[in-house]
DNA sequence: GCGGAAACGGAACTCAACTTCCGTTTCTCA
DNA sequence: TGAGAAACGGAAGTTGAGTTCCGTTTCCGC
């Protein structure tokens, strides 16, 4: 998560300012269509520089990826927040995971960043992807996404994590985004909304009670399940 | 796809025959568990013979893994065609779905089986692991779910093979794998089964036209989101 | 039992990443 | 402008996998 600084924090050379921005610009392009397979030797390259230079500013591969992915990591939340703040509304949910879908289809670094994302969750220590204040933002997208009654309850925030990384799995398989993105929002009972092109077809005109219901029934299902 | 027999077709020698069922079940065994990141050292110590010996059977890895994914593709095939041999309704592909997000949990090897069917689905030719009679059984199946009206009508086999990839995904990403049966179920709109346990609560009670208004709604919805 | 083909074993080779090293170049500040 | 610190470049080192090679062992038909 940190980067390199020699003495405690005297500011970067122009140069080296210069060379660290080409490096993660470099790296981001390599990163959208590469993923995490990005070569060091490819980002040195494309950034017109060597690698000894791209290792004096980050001092592994991992160090590097992680910045890239805790940048797209951001972007995601900060939009998902701006999407939700004005209304917490399925109609801005849904606009939110189909314009998930179409960025994941044409950035494959975006798809590996909740993949990369689920699985450091997990591990939380010792992960340099693993970054605790995005985590709290996005729990609590989810858990205002719950308490508006949009998307159903009995959803942890870890199964919303795997639920993007598998949509962002079928994409990666060929999967039409529009399509799949739909296929989520009904997999997470999120009606119909009421703005252009996002209607669904499901669950119109059920009563206020139902949604309580069905909740429950999934509960009692899961128990016998599990 | 094949594998090495040296002049036309001698059997295997009794030693040679032993030995590769002991390969193979190595390989399955890790397979299960590494996925396909498993190493052809371990295979060999595991089965107790040296390297030299698998290659003998396996000229490559990828030939080794071949075989791996499509044993495991054969499996999930027929268990499906006899799942819904005898009635196609929705609660057989519930339980269908749901047994395989179960088998997913436990089996890495299970999950990337799709993965790499899906996107071998793409390239076809040359590719160690695309079985053209497998993709036109599984080709049958779906649309056989189709006719039925029992899952939406705009889905394109590459979709479906897509959303199963998607699913185990989410469940490596550690997400519950009855939550995500559940969600996938629901997206593709497979009405609630009328079977013990397969029940997820949502759709009860409606009329016997609906099915037919719900696959036309989500028609005119893909048209408007393409 | 014997001869030759088939199969085995595992050390050594290959190859493709990531990473290090250190001589050279560039910047910054007085 | 000159000294010294900072940064650069890219060849060489390291590592970890897959794969090859060939001397040795095992099988099997005569």
């Amino acid at each position: 998560m940190v980067l390199t600084q020699s003495p405690p924090n005297r500011p970067l050379r122009a140069d080296a300012r210069r060379n660290r921005e080409a490096i993660v610009t470099a790296a981001d392009d390599l990163f959208r269509t590469e993923g995490l397979a990005l070569q060091m030797d490819e980002v040195a390259q494309r950034a017109g520089l060597g690698v000894g230079t791209v290792y004096r500013h980050f001092p592994t591969k991992e160090a590097l990826t992680a910045e890239l992915v805790q940048h797209r990591l951001e972007t995601v939340i900060t939009r998902a927040e701006s999407a939700m703040e004005t209304d917490a509304s399925a109609a801005a949910i849904r606009a939110f995971i189909h314009s998930m879908a179409r960025m994941m289809g044409e950035d494959l670094g975006l798809r590996e960043t909740f993949q990369v994302q689920s699985t450091a969750d997990a591990k939380r220590e010792e992960c340099a992807y693993y970054n605790c204040e995005l985590h709290d933002r996005k729990y609590a997208l989810v858990r205002k996404a719950q308490a508006a009654g949009i998307v159903r309850s009995d959803l942890a925030v870890e199964d919303f994590d795997a639920l993007m990384c598998g949509m962002g799995q079928s994409i990666l398989a060929g999967g039409n985004p529009e399509l799949m993105a739909d296929v989520l929002l009904v997999g997470m009972r999120v009606p119909a909304g009421d703005t252009a092109g996002c209607a669904a077809g499901a669950d119109e005109g059920v009563g206020a009670g139902a949604s309580a219901d069905r909740a429950a029934a999934a509960a009692d299902v899961a128990a016998a399940l599990l």
